[in-house]
DNA sequence: ATAAAATTTGATTACTTAATCAAAAAAATG
DNA sequence: CATTTTTTTGATTAAGTAATCAAATTTTAT
């Protein structure tokens, strides 16, 4: 809770812990991440693992929250860069993709985590809800409610197009073999889509 | 592999464990969906499935292809009531969304499996190659080229396009909590803004 | 009905797991 | 420099895992 109170040597140990853990999810996967395969790459004993974290529950969520933290600055930093909604939006898909092929490592412990831990009553983390909770989202939202109001997008339900935007940079990760595509490329063609998918038009149809 | 030798108990006895594997994995996920507890709900003994499947991996594979076959029937069986391409890819939004909020536990029970299970070699499920492999993506991209031969659709990319259809479709499943929407209204929504992505236009620019 | 074959079980196997704990090592304190 | 506190380990624990196997049961064929 308090991290104040902690020293400078357990604040480290405990990042090197949660590294090693990425490392280990992105290696081999949630299901044989033990304690055992994490100490093992983070050079240490199992034990020191569980006088650092209370549970293995306990790192794995630790972990979690530092992916979301860093992977949510770096593209709320890049967004916000410009100031118009549409700037922000040609911003916001750009950097989310970039993102995954910037960072494979900690992109792939995200999905492993986020696809496989559950809470004490066994609902999974992926069905956890949205909206207040995750800062993306809200931004993207937030975007769309800007371009709406002055005018610039055309969109009838800002929570669809939300998802839609999402789900299409989120589908770019799981793009493998023959028809991988470069990042910039994706982003590119998304963007035009979705710009398509919003343009203002002249006569207003139904 | 040969079917036709198997009698009749041991296919209704596969297909019975099969079941039981995905009642277990929409309860309580992957990591706890063990033999023991597919054999509980099965009301077996665990010898019993090792006597029906080489393995666990075994029937986890039998059981994704269980659950892939029965969803890729339903949902290219409604795309191809109709014969134009508007007509299809409108169809095939919606039985694809449709089948999610139809057949919930299928569902999770699929994410289960393709965000965990991994081959030999550690390659996650999700990230093994599409195209060829999968036949909704195969059967998207052809209604794209189809509409984009006649005219009827504006698509600079059908490879993208298709993902972009897909994100949209997959995201559906995790809208949890509060913002949930009804399967035909995100449907509508969705097939709202892909079909005005595409829309052909007079004046073609750049 | 009887023998043979297929199916099912309970018990056991060898392993891996998360977590605990006393003791050792290292760091901080007076 | 001595002592107290923090950090780290190795060994152990109790529970759970997939898989095996001989024996029991059921089904099938004769």
């Amino acid at each position: 809770m308090d991290s104040s109170k902690n020293t400078f040597i357990q604040e480290a140990r405990k990042q090197q812990i949660i590294e090693a853990t990425i490392t280990t999810l992105d290696d081999i996967g949630y299901v044989k991440a033990s304690l055992a395969q994490i100490a093992k790459r983070a050079s240490i004993s199992t034990a020191l693992i569980s006088y650092h974290f209370v549970d293995r529950q306990d790192l794995i969520n630790q972990s979690l929250q530092a992916l979301i933290e860093q992977s949510t600055t770096f593209i709320l930093t890049k967004t916000y860069t410009a100031s118009d909604p549409v700037t922000q939006l040609a911003n916001f898909i750009e950097a989310s993709i970039a993102y995954q092929a910037t960072h494979p490592k900690e992109n792939a412990a995200l999905l492993e985590i986020v696809f496989n831990a559950r809470t004490e009553q066994d609902i999974p983390y992926y069905k956890l809800p949205d909206e207040e909770e995750d800062p993306l989202l809200k931004a993207l939202c937030n975007i769309l409610e800007d371009g709406k109001k002055q005018g610039t997008f055309s969109v009838r339900s800002v929570d669809v197009m939300a998802k839609v935007i999402q789900g299409a940079i989120g589908e770019y990760m799981l793009i493998g073999g023959p028809l991988a595509i470069a990042a910039e490329d994706y982003s590119l063609e998304v963007t035009n889509i979705i710009w398509t998918a919003m343009k203002v038009e002249g006569p207003k149809n139904a």
